[in-house]
DNA sequence: GGTTTGAGCGTACACGTGTAAGCTAAATGT
DNA sequence: ACATTTAGCTTACACGTGTACGCTCAAACC
């Protein structure tokens, strides 16, 4: 193998470079709209103008980095699946996936919660496209589990999102040893909307 | 009655107007941790220096905004309650109250939402204090209603809270045209919750 | 082999920021 | 009545920001 590298793959590493940094400036204190490009650049070692090489904005990078988060959440729901076991519930092997997930790269979660509420319309619609992935895949395995509408399915598909998305903004601001009981609580909470979606169906079978 | 003013009162009224200043700050595109003591005192008609008569901090004013959103959400339960008739569900004339609430005051509701997730540790448990009372209060009128153990009532209660703050989330980034579609989805999650918490005391009356 | 391209750098500028220092003048205390 | 307090102002400073401009020099092209 040779050390060589073409002029394109040497703009893709600091590309890449860049998107690392600004990762890792992103912290419990600094949202991305906090960061400035001179930190990102300082941080990647590049020059601050150099930046502008590779994005035309801090806003360009950002919709960047949320997409990449967003495709490492579609990562973990496989990972979920196929962690599934006949004697573990879906609830609980999922839910302790993504809580491992989000204490394994809280800079990403963190990404993804904050742009969810934050100042620019673009991340939060950027952040609400990867949620309906997320929620999308979820009611396409709920449809496929249980005898249900599709309509109630994604009902109870987002209220379960809304659910562990909240238990894992609790998560990032809790020490460790508190973790088991936030899981144990959006179990039974997850179980509460599995277990009223039933209901319902046989209530409304509208 | 007189127009003199004693001079407690001058200061009370002057901090009110940053207070009211700082409210006008915020809008969708404008966190309160974006807002600068300058801007805050330009709003408010004041020199930036005279700000800190009043408050030590940017973070001290932020404390007292989140501190007054609370209050109003709270005064908001008190007025749901109030509206309570027995041919409503409490669950529509809640969502509905809330939801009106929040198109009326978004700058307020949005400073909890963003604060909640923001770079702030204060801020969040700021905020995270002002929905306990949320969840406590609603907690309490489970357990009235229901014939429910505090747990199962406190599991449910705070299900319902994170819906319907995610609701909330959705409704401000979304035309008036829409609000009903929200409405209706976020109250069948509820009362999917509901009933998996009837469902659940029946099947776990541990 | 000579020309063109483009990634990255250094310098420079105008701007908004937080806040320190010291003033004015009016309301209060005695 | 005079002295004290204090809300608010003006001025000033150092700092971090985004970005425009022009340079270098190695890779890519023909």
């Amino acid at each position: 193998m040779s050390d060589k590298k073409t002029r394109f793959e040497q703009k893709m590493a600091t590309r890449q470079n860049i998107i690392d940094a600004a990762f890792r400036c992103l912290d419990a204190e600094k949202s991305l709209s906090a960061v400035s490009l001179r930190e990102v650049a300082r941080e990647a070692a590049i020059a601050p103008t150099s930046f502008y090489r590779h994005f035309k904005d801090i806003d360009e990078l950002g919709l960047t980095l949320v997409d990449e988060a967003g495709l490492a959440l579609r990562q973990l729901m496989r990972s979920a699946r196929r962690r599934l076991t006949p004697e573990a519930s879906a609830i609980n092997t999922s839910v302790d996936t993504f809580l491992e997930f989000i204490l394994e790269h809280k800079n990403v979660f963190r990404l993804l919660l904050r742009e969810h509420t934050g100042t620019s319309a673009g991340f939060r619609s950027a952040v609400q496209r990867e949620i309906q992935h997320f929620t999308k895949e979820l009611t396409d395995y709920i449809v496929l589990r249980e005898d249900i509408t599709d309509e109630l399915a994604q009902l109870q598909a987002e209220a379960m999102v809304k659910i562990v998305f909240s238990a894992g903004a609790e998560a990032l601001d809790v020490q460790r040893i508190q973790i088991d009981a936030i899981a144990h609580k959006v179990k039974q909470q997850l179980l509460l909307v599995q277990l009223g979606a039933r209901a319902f169906k046989h209530k409304l079978p509208s």
